[in-house]
DNA sequence: TTGTAGGCGTTATCAA
DNA sequence: TTGATAACGCCTACAA
């Protein structure tokens, strides 16, 4: 017999356990599947009754859109990607706050990610958001290559990006930073002023943009002041505490009297590492360092840092997402915050030098 | 005209921009689009030749499965939701990344959202959470009770709940939670042995089970340790900054010689407070806080701290709820993870003192 | 082993 | 204003 006008297999009350989906409220209302559509996402008039009758049926089914099905057929999933790091790493929960700020506020959610740096872990994650469609994603690049399968497809799938923190040409022209270079700059440029000389520096791994830029930032203030560039005084690290440790146990013996460390997490390292051989800042060196937090201004030494504006790194970075992800085709912009000077005691006299975080 | 067997729609060849779907690789690779499934999700048995050439039109169309239809159809997305009352707060990061790196090996992915603890954003939140169907939700309830419609609709959808660092017995009877207690009972005995006697508190908001419960272990240890009790010496906050800071203006100002603070954030308004009107920890007051952190060791004063397992909170969590995710039926558990005191010289003559983090 | 066709829960396009 | 009905891209009986 032919396929007659019955409810094939669509028919299901309210089976319980089952959530209620858009067809159960049209035959509890009894309007159309289209109507319901109409009524949720207030578009096309519906008559008082029938609306009436339908929000209704949503209140007694406790009807709940299903987004999925939505963002299957709409294409877009109102969520955003985002891969970071470490999220344990101080830095970025403010950054990520940002982000969830923005987002929200504009009706986007966050997927978040940690890639722990490795490259590995980072394709990972992204081919996996790219197949849960989020709409767009932050990145905080770590430290390698992308494939050029990946590239490639990212490409292909037209998905936006902005890279955060970390800079990478390969991928996209889209980034909001901060101006690591001034950052440095003016940190050890402060150090100079406050009479140290013999200057070293821990910084990050030199394949990541900021760790460069922090080097390079560096280099030229140590040239401004006219003071000498001294290997033994300078190291790489990972901007994680270990490495920050190592790193001050080889600086350490060669009796810098001022150090400037590009990240938090190291800095702690390093004082630790000061710890174990007697060391005192700001008696025995000087001390900058990057990121700043709520505690350093209640504990000693009450160290002098350069502060980025992390949650203002996160929104940022998340509205422009959001408009690339809006259609906004306008021409790639490189966001370059300013970092700023705060100045306390770790390099001894500090509070009576005047800062220079304005310059340039 | 009958509805022949054309093609109807469906024939869109690899048109660019547009991401591949199954049916493109099926018909790349000239196999029906079962085969494609079944090689994807490696099922039955397929043909080493056919397999070949689906892998080779996956390759050459660049195919990535879309998880959300996958998701519609299995009514699973692999994802779980997650709502926090602050990010940024120190406290969650190492939690979040507990829950991050157990959900990602066992291939879910996290859904973050920041209630600032706030009932009505944390409400919005979760009916997203809902609406985006992940298959479970980790809660750090805030203060405030649920509306009874969603907690009825919780009820209704049936979706597995874990709630971490604070009970909310409305909700669900799973949990996974810190001794607050004993923590609280163990800090607050140090003190006592470290020779301080007019001990005051700061404490979170009292609606807050955690807050509650050190707020017991403060006044049973204070009766162990036959100490009064001093209401002048007590204050509510909210976990935050600035609550501390003006707890410690109202509490510093009677004298205390050991205060025990519940969370750090407090601890730093609370050491402002007191730098402001030049008091000295522990020269003037001893001082435990709650929730240690790396830079704790490197600072001075050298806080005492109570110790929680985060990152250990974060994963048993996700892993519980992964467990009801994937059918675990099993009686409610409360887990309560033990904290750890400890001892560095925040209360005079610390380091000789034994803690008793293992009692109970 | 492989293919066909129906359904997951929406939105969107046409008619009515 | 409403209602059928075809997508969206995938999984999965059931058939072949």
């Amino acid at each position: 017999m032919p396929p007659a006008k019955t409810p094939r297999t669509k028919s299901k009350a309210n089976r319980p356990g089952k959530t209620a989906s858009m067809s159960d409220v049209a035959r509890e209302a009894n309007v159309s599947i289209f109507t319901v559509s109409a009524v949720i996402n207030n578009k096309t008039h519906v008559s008082q009754v029938r609306r009436q009758r339908v929000m209704d049926a949503i209140a007694k089914l406790n009807y709940r859109p299903n987004l999925l099905a939505r963002s299957l057929i709409k294409q877009k999933t109102q969520t955003i990607g985002m891969v970071v790091s470490d999220i344990a790493n101080p830095f970025f929960p403010m950054v990520v706050r940002g982000v969830e700020d923005a987002a929200q506020s504009r009706g986007y959610n966050l997927l978040l990610c940690n890639s722990d740096d490795l490259i590995e872990r980072e394709e990972r994650q992204l081919e996996l958001l790219l197949s849960k469609r989020v709409d767009g994603i932050l990145l905080v690049k770590a430290t390698g290559e992308l494939s050029p399968s990946l590239r490639q497809m990212i490409k292909e799938v037209n998905i936006p990006f902005v890279l955060v923190m970390r800079t990478y040409p390969q991928l996209t022209r889209d980034a909001v930073i901060s101006d690591d270079y001034q950052g440095s700059y003016d940190a050890v440029r402060h150090l100079a002023r406050a009479g140290r000389r013999r200057i070293g520096l821990i910084g990050g791994n030199l394949k990541i943009s900021n760790a460069k830029e922090r080097w390079r930032g560096f280099r030229d203030a140590l040239e401004a002041e006219n003071l000498p560039f001294d290997p033994a005084l300078v190291a790489e690290g990972d901007y994680r505490i270990e490495s920050g440790f190592r790193a001050g146990q080889a600086i350490l013996s060669h009796r810098p009297d001022g150090i400037y460390v590009a990240n938090h997490l190291m800095t702690i390292g390093l004082l630790t590492a000061a710890g174990e051989v007697g060391l005192m800042c700001p008696e025995d060196f000087g001390l900058v360092s990057f990121d700043d937090y709520p505690w350093l201004g209640v504990f000693r030494p009450r160290l002098t840092t350069v502060e980025l504006p992390k949650h203002q790194l996160g929104s940022e970075a998340a509205e422009l997402l959001i408009r690339r992800i809006e259609g906004d085709q306008s021409s790639a912009v490189l966001r370059k915050l300013q970092p700023e000077l705060r100045i306390r005691e770790s390099c001894g006299f500090g509070l009576h030098v005047s800062g220079s975080s304005k310059s340039r």
